[in-house]
DNA sequence: TGATTATATCAGCATATGATTATATAATTG
DNA sequence: CAATTATATAATCATATGCTGATATAATCA
């Protein structure tokens, strides 16, 4: 695939608002699925595609700890994204500001 | 609009690879719509249509030189997307082999 | 082992998006 | 002014995409 159509499918992946912002969240900490669940008010399936599709596209990487399975940001080798990745805004009040902590 | 929703909206216009293509070839020098097509090969509607979107979005300039339309770049304002603008492969040579130099 | 919790997958639906054809507008030129 | 060339817009269609509800899988724990 030449190099404008792999930029696309990575660019495709960063353009929707709710993975963009489970990156932006996951530039502060790993989280497992149900805290992005809880902290983006949305279904559990709903998050586990985008996940999956990023994790398809190498954003994410995925490790299981027993019963839950964190995400966490794969982008090291993608520095031509470093500039979006830096403009994402702080999710710090998203991640203290949890009504629901039973995930944890 | 918050940032999230306005960088996934410059994000979109970039995922597709038309526009992606557009943007690069831009990036060579600027280009009246019927440039584009003839080295797209693709239809005039098409290109206007996405050149459209990217003018709105704030990526491209448009100057007309009598009847045609002049596009080029307008990014400098926007160091986010540096980092994708210089992954961009070189068009040099589409623009070289163009078969249908009708249109200057 | 049965119940519970965490996550993934599937099917369906509604909307968004890119491409095409047809048509309109605008500038140029004979 | 009529014909031509360059570009834009509109209508339509097919496909892609995101979300939801239902269900499956996997791990934990009583």
């Amino acid at each position: 695939m030449d190099t404008i159509e792999a930029l696309t499918d990575s660019l495709k992946l960063l353009s929707d608002k709710t993975r963009l912002t489970i990156m932006a969240l996951l530039k502060e900490r790993e989280l497992c699925v149900c805290d992005i669940v809880d902290i983006l008010e949305t279904t559990q399936p709903n998050i586990s595609q985008h996940l999956r599709k990023l994790k398809l596209g190498g954003l994410v990487n995925e490790t299981r700890k027993s019963q839950w399975i964190y995400y966490s940001l794969n982008v090291s080798d993608k520095p031509y994204l470093q500039g979006i990745m830096d403009q994402l805004p702080s999710m710090k009040e998203k991640l203290a500001n949890r009504t629901n902590q039973s995930c944890n």
